[in-house]
RNA sequence: GUGGCCGUAGCUCAGCUUGGUUAGAGCGCCUGGCUGUGGCCCAGGAGGUCGGGGGUUCAAGUCCCCUCGGUCACCCCA
């Protein structure tokens, strides 16, 4: 049998309205700050991401989808929103926009890396990104949406972690320095780091491995690095944070996995994944992100915001997206018994859409106790039942699915009757 | 990319250890009991290349190998 690729998943009707009230919320929270919706391809040139990511980045190296276009151009399955984001700011001008301009999206990523429970070799992303403003209250802006958001979603095992990786003035002398702090102890490190020893020591820090990670918590921490400037800015940072009440905890471990960041890196976890995929969003700011790719100067910030995660941190909290409910339901059920009465009914069904009631009728032509199981498990409010008796009066039968209850009413009143009926008490 | 565990109806699972009649259950689906009225009950039915391929054997859902997929721990990430 043909089976979805791996690591790609349907979403059913059974989940979707959770994600459409999810991805509603999001839009809400996104207009309330100012963010205006861009919805950029999902395929860009490879060399979009590689010159962005860095060609040491796992995404790079083992994660991209890539694939040669008939016309022998190099395309990839979008990593991460944030290069494709950029790309059109710089490709649209909008540089002579408003600035700082603020955009968001909801969409798809695809990264080939081993499935598991909450990664997926395309999941949805809820990102959002200011560009064009170098100000330390841009990054607390962009970073309070998602935090707010969380919050009002009821999540309360959750943790904001803050760091500043610097920027390619002071990022250099630490990353001199940790070399230097490593290599007496290179014969300790696994096997990984002494590959990050040499391509990029920041990684040495965040590795897992006990031994590694002993070694790292001596290591040189970056805020003894940082210039004047990017002081400033976390300090500035840390302090608005703090004026919006904002909890975090400063983790000098956090380095981000791709190289377009500078200062600003954030990283939410959860406490109550299992230590397993318990990240739910990553981001910061990435000043040169724009001039990588051949444009001006853009400073720029944001974040990204795993959706399939948040739902299983949701659930993994007991939680529901608030009015997921809503979004599914039907209002009415048409039934109808014999082949005059079908087309009537085919009418009626038609007239009650019209007014705005959500309805479905019978389309194969089983006996009316089966139809009357169908309005039940679909859930209807009323079903509607026309026959050759009804048809001769010119009337219909309208009954509460809920109550029970059965009125004969004109066929000419019924759309009216359910479109009262369903609005009280629904 | 590395290692562990798992894979039997749409779903949840039994059967595998000690190979041997037509591979089962519950739920769901369809039909009937109720010739025009849902939920409960009863009866019947449909639905399975036992993930796929190869091997061992007189005989494989059951044993072995490969492969695909899921899952968990890593790497890394959202």
């Amino acid at each position: 049998m043909m089976k979805a690729p791996r690591g790609i998943h349907d979403i059913l009707p059974d989940d979707a309205p959770k994600w459409q009230a999810l991805e509603a919320l999001m839009r809400e929270f996104a207009a309330r700050y100012g963010y205006r919706e861009i919805r950029t391809p999902v395929v860009e040139h490879t060399e979009v991401f590689q010159r962005t990511s860095g060609e040491t980045s796992d995404i790079v190296e083992k994660e991209m989808y890539t694939f040669t276009d008939r016309g022998g151009r190099s395309l990839t399955l979008r990593p991460e929103g944030t290069a494709g984001v950029v790309r059109a700011y710089l490709e649209h001008g909008m540089g002579s926009l408003p600035q700082p301009v603020r955009l968001y999206y909801i969409a798809p990523m695809f990264r080939y890396d081993r499935p598991q429970k909450g990664r997926y070799r395309m999941h949805y992303q809820f990102g959002a990104e200011v560009l064009g403003s170098a100000a330390p209250a841009a990054d607390v802006e962009v970073l309070s949406l998602p935090i707010r958001l969380i919050q009002t979603l009821g999540l309360t095992e959750v943790q904001v972690r803050l760091n500043s990786v610097g920027d390619p003035v002071c990022r250099p002398a630490y990353v001199e320095a940790l070399r230097k702090y490593f290599l007496p102890y290179r014969d300790q490190l696994c096997e990984d780091c002494r590959r990050r020893l040499e391509v990029n020591p920041l990684r040495i820090l965040e590795c897992k491995e006990p031994g590694c990670h002993k070694i790292a918590a001596g290591a040189p921490r970056i805020t003894e690095y940082l210039d004047d400037a990017c002081r400033a800015h976390f300090d500035e940072v840390k302090r608005l944070f703090g004026l919006l009440r904002v909890p975090y905890v400063e983790d000098p471990f956090i380095v981000r996995g791709l190289d377009y960041y500078t200062r600003t890196a954030v990283e939410v976890h959860s406490g109550r994944l299992g230590g397993a995929q318990h990240q739910v969003l990553g981001g910061g700011r990435y000043d040169g992100l724009a001039e990588q790719l051949d444009g001006p100067h853009i400073p720029g910030v944001g974040f990204g915001l795993g959706i399939e995660r948040l739902l299983l941190v949701l659930d993994a909290e007991g939680l529901q997206v608030p009015a997921a409910a809503r979004a599914d339901g039907l209002d009415v059920f048409v039934a109808a018994v014999g082949e005059r009465a079908a087309h009537e009914a085919f009418r009626l069904l038609d007239r009650i859409r019209t007014a705005g009631l959500r309805a479905v009728g019978e389309t194969t032509d089983r006996g009316l106790r089966a139809q009357m199981k169908q309005a039940d498990r679909l859930g209807a409010r009323f079903a509607v039942i026309l026959g050759e008796q009804e048809l001769a009066g010119q009337r219909a039968g309208v009954r509460d699915m809920r109550t029970g209850m059965q009125q004969d009413v004109p066929l000419e009143q019924v759309v009216n009757h359910l479109a009262t009926a369903s609005t009280n008490g629904a």
